[in-house]
DNA sequence: GTTAAATTACCAAACGATTGGTAGATTAAT
DNA sequence: ATTAATCTACCAATCGTTTGGTAATTTAAC
C-alpha cells in the first residue's frame, strides 16, 4: 500500500486543473484531493497547506514559462521575428488549449487583497514576460521605445485572453498575434531604411 | 429601530465595495452584513441569498455603465472625436479611482464555472462596450473594420486595466488612452483625404 | 537471506471554526 | 395595535486541518 506514489508533478498538475476551473477560494480540499484520488486527510501527507499548495503550483508554473516559453527569444540559431514567431504559436498553444492559460492572471486578482505570498510569484511572471519583449523589440526599437512596447503588448495579449475566455470567442488571440507579427515586420523594415 | 435604515442604493453600493475586495467566494454573509451595518440574519430582510445580491450588483453596474458612460457615444452634440474622448476620460475615472472598476471581469473570471447567471449579466456589459465603440468607429472606418476595431479596443483597455492592478501602475491605461486617441484623430484625418 | 525496525502512504474520524440560511423574539415608528 | 426592521439564537453543512491508527514497503543489522 506504500508503493502507487503520487509523484510531485502530477500532483501540481491534477492541482492546478482543479484551481484553474474553481478559483482558489472557489475550491475545497476535498476537490483536492478527489482530483488526486486521495480523502482529503492525506493531502496533508504531501503538503503543508492549501495555500502553500497553490503556491507551489503559481511558481512551478511561472518557472516552466520562463524556462520553457521566454527562453525562446534568447534562441541565436533563429531570427528575431522568428523568435517573435514562436513566442506567439506557444502563447496560442498554452492559452487556447493547455490547463494553465490565464490561470496567473485569474488567480492574482482573486487573491490581490487577501494572499500576498501568490501576488508576488504573479507579478515576477509578468516582469519575465515584459522583459522578454522588451529583448525582442531592441533589435527594430530603441530602449525606451521598446520597454513601452513591451509592456503594452503584454496588455494587449493578456486583455485578447481575457475576453476570448468573457466571450467565449477563440479568434480574438489569433488576430492579436498576427496584427502583432504583421507590425513587428513593418518594424524591422523601417529599421533597415534608416 | 424600525427605521429604513437601509436604501437599496447604499445596500448596493456598500455590498459592491466588499465584493470588490474580496471577490465572490471569498466574501461571507458576516463580512456584507457588517459592511451594512446589520447582523447576518438582518441581512435576509433584504435580500433571498448571497448569489441575488452579487446578480443585482452586477446588473446594477452595467445599467450604470450603459446609461451613464456608453451613452456618452451618442450625444449628438459632440463631434466622435469629442465622444470618444468623453469616454475615455470616463473610463479612467472609473478603473482607476472608483469603486468598480474592473470589477465584472474578475468576478466573471472567478466564477466562469460555478455561476452561470452572473456569466450572462457580464456578457451583456462587454457586448454593450463593444456596440458602442464599434459605432464611434464607424465613422472613420466601414463596417467591417469598425466591428474587429471595437473589439480590439475593448480587450487593449481591459488588458491595460488588468495589468494595472497587477503591477501596481497606474500609468498603463493612461498611455493607452492616449494612443487611442491620437490613432483616432489620425483616422479622421486619412477619412477626409479620401 | 532472514528478520526486525523504521519509514511511507493512506484512511477514517473528528477537530474547532465558519459557511449560507432560518425562526422567533424584540424593538420602535406609525 | 399594527407593522416593518432588526436582533438573538440557532441550524445543518462545509471549511481547512489534525489525529490515531494500519497496512505496505524500505532499510539495515545479523
Amino acid at each position: 500500500m506504500a508503493k502507487p506514489k503520487l509523484d510531485r508533478k502530477t500532483l501540481l498538475r491534477n492541482s492546478l486543473s482543479v484551481f484553474k476551473t474553481m478559483g482558489y477560494n472557489g475550491t475545497s480540499m476535498n476537490d483536492l484531493a478527489k482530483a488526486n484520488g486521495l480523502l482529503k486527510g492525506s493531502m496533508y501527507h504531501y503538503i503543508e497547506s492549501k495555500e502553500s499548495l497553490m503556491l507551489e503550483v503559481l511558481t512551478a508554473l511561472r518557472d516552466h514559462y520562463v524556462s520553457r516559453v521566454f527562453n525562446k527569444a534568447f534562441d541565436e540559431t533563429l531570427q528575431p521575428y522568428q523568435r517573435l514567431k514562436e513566442l506567439a504559436l506557444r502563447a496560442e498553444e498554452i492559452f487556447v488549449f493547455e490547463e494553465g492559460g490565464d490561470f496567473l492572471v485569474n488567480i492574482g486578482l482573486e487573491t490581490k487583497n487577501s494572499v500576498p505570498a501568490f501576488t508576488q510569484v504573479i507579478k515576477s511572471f509578468f516582469q519575465e514576460w515584459i522583459n522578454t519583449m522588451k529583448y525582442l523589440y531592441s533589435f527594430v526599437l530603441d530602449e525606451a521605445d521598446a520597454k513601452e512596447k513591451a509592456e503594452f503588448i503584454v496588455a494587449e495579449i493578456e486583455g485578447s485572453v481575457l475576453m476570448m475566455k468573457l466571450l467565449d470567442d477563440v479568434n480574438y488571440l489569433h488576430r492579436t498575434n498576427e496584427r502583432l507579427l504583421k507590425e513587428y515586420k513593418e518594424l524591422e523594415r523601417q529599421k533597415v531604411y534608416k
